[in-house]
DNA sequence: CGTCATATTGACTTTAGTCAATAGAAGTGG
DNA sequence: CCACTTCTATTGACTAAAGTCAATATGACG
């Protein structure tokens, strides 16, 4: 995990997101191997970014696990998305702040922090790479999207099988699901605080779903015996992650 | 309303929503003012988009109310905003189709609609505006995640006096307010959906919040007694709407 | 080995949903 | 302009989902 290997995956970590929005010239991509960043790891719990802040860098997921979070007036936590590997955390931070969220390692992360201003610069010389980054705002917003419809419609068994779903693809996307299921980081808190429900109800839907053969939860090791089970008691459809592959 | 009143007010309207994200030069306002657009009425109720469609053009609102929503696999909706006269309603389909939900007239409106070219045109000769538009996208995103924490974290009450707090803003800016309040299109089923409520508990809120003198609604005209005391029984901040005016 | 975070359980309360009926308003065709 | 249908708003009675409080395990970690 040397500094020397962060900069080879800071690199095509983003040229493998971005060309998702499209293909990208031969240009396009020597500019995106000389985008300047900071690497840095986060411990646990650690703050990555700040509601309030006004970051003139954008953070990129490299490892681990985050989530963006807002904390209410009255002390209650909404958490707002979870951000796995090759996420642009906050890169709407470019255009708009100060930061209307924190941003907080659900687990040991290592961030790739991108100048503000290199990324002008990027725009300047290459306009159609300014398409592929809002193609990753963009699927950002479709995700915000699908979490509001999850909180508002479905049931509590059905929102915490829904985040599971989407776990699922994103990190399956990202590498980070093997044959024994995925790493599930989220503390049954956070979950709650992810769903806008208590603790001690996702407790007992945790409970439910095991009893009822959908997951198999341990050691914060996720297995789903059936994807097609889960996908159904989540009424889960993939379209809004705009999985390609 | 005839075309050519259109025709001076939609680049107006765009001039005004882009140089909030930052003063834009001669040649961008240039650029703006001949944008190609297609004018276009709807009636309330009306499918201005529709989920799943792959749009070629993207849709501002001029005049009018909208919201977007998507339809549950169970029929279940959940409305994920309200759009106001200037929102550019589904600028993230020129990066990211299909579209993940709807878009419904919540009463008559009036669109100009710009094509996907003309903005890849625009971003080629004004590399900048790309980043007015990624400003727009962010924007949009900020208020989704408020949704989401009002959603997933305030009780109806104050769900509804935070929805009505952030329309009054939002229409505020965008000229729609007078000494009399606001016109509050949405029905209390549209108020539900959008909130995550069934109709009758939306209906008792409402009654609640007349009884505390919070607002004053008939006829789909709403008053605010006190502006104040709204926000505050809303714990509303209206830091995320990133107000500049 | 003790401490602190996390997970689990039980008993009880509260919020919000459901069902069903009624009342009002708005829009439509004749 | 009227009769009629159709939304929309309101109310009551009842149910169900989820929250709260509090105690107890369980487990990770220094």
């Amino acid at each position: 995990m040397s500094d020397l290997s962060g900069e080879k995956s800071i690199a095509q970590t983003l040229i493998r997101k971005l060309s998702k929005a499209g293909p990208l010239s031969d240009g396009e991509r020597a500019a995106l191997e000389k985008l300047p960043f900071r690497l840095r790891a986060y411990g646990k719990g650690e703050l990555i970014a700040e509601q309030g802040d006004a970051p003139d860098e954008s953070a990129l997921l490299l490892e681990g696990t985050a989530f963006r979070y807002k904390l209410l007036p009255d002390g209650q936590r909404q958490i707002l998305s979870v951000q796995v590997p090759g996420d642009f955390m906050d890169l709407h931070s470019y255009v708009l702040r100060p930061l209307d969220h924190s941003i907080a390692a659900a687990a040991t992360c290592r961030v790739a922090r991108v100048p503000h201003a290199a990324i002008t610069r990027l725009i300047e010389q290459h306009p159609l790479l300014a398409r592929a980054l809002m193609w990753d705002m963009a699927l950002d917003g479709a995700i915000t999207r699908e979490w509001l419809a999850n909180i508002g419609r479905r049931s509590a068994y059905g929102q915490i099988a829904h985040l599971f779903c989407e776990l699922y693809f994103r990190l399956r996307l990202a590498g980070r699901v093997g044959d024994d299921g995925f790493e599930m980081v989220l503390t049954q808190a956070e979950l709650g605080d992810a769903c806008g429900l208590s603790t001690v109800h996702v407790n007992r839907s945790l409970q439910a779903m095991r009893r009822d053969g959908l997951i198999i939860l341990e050691n914060h090791q996720l297995v789903i015996p059936s994807l097609d089970a889960l996908v159904t008691a989540a009424a889960f459809d993939p379209a809004y992650l705009h999985l390609l592959d």
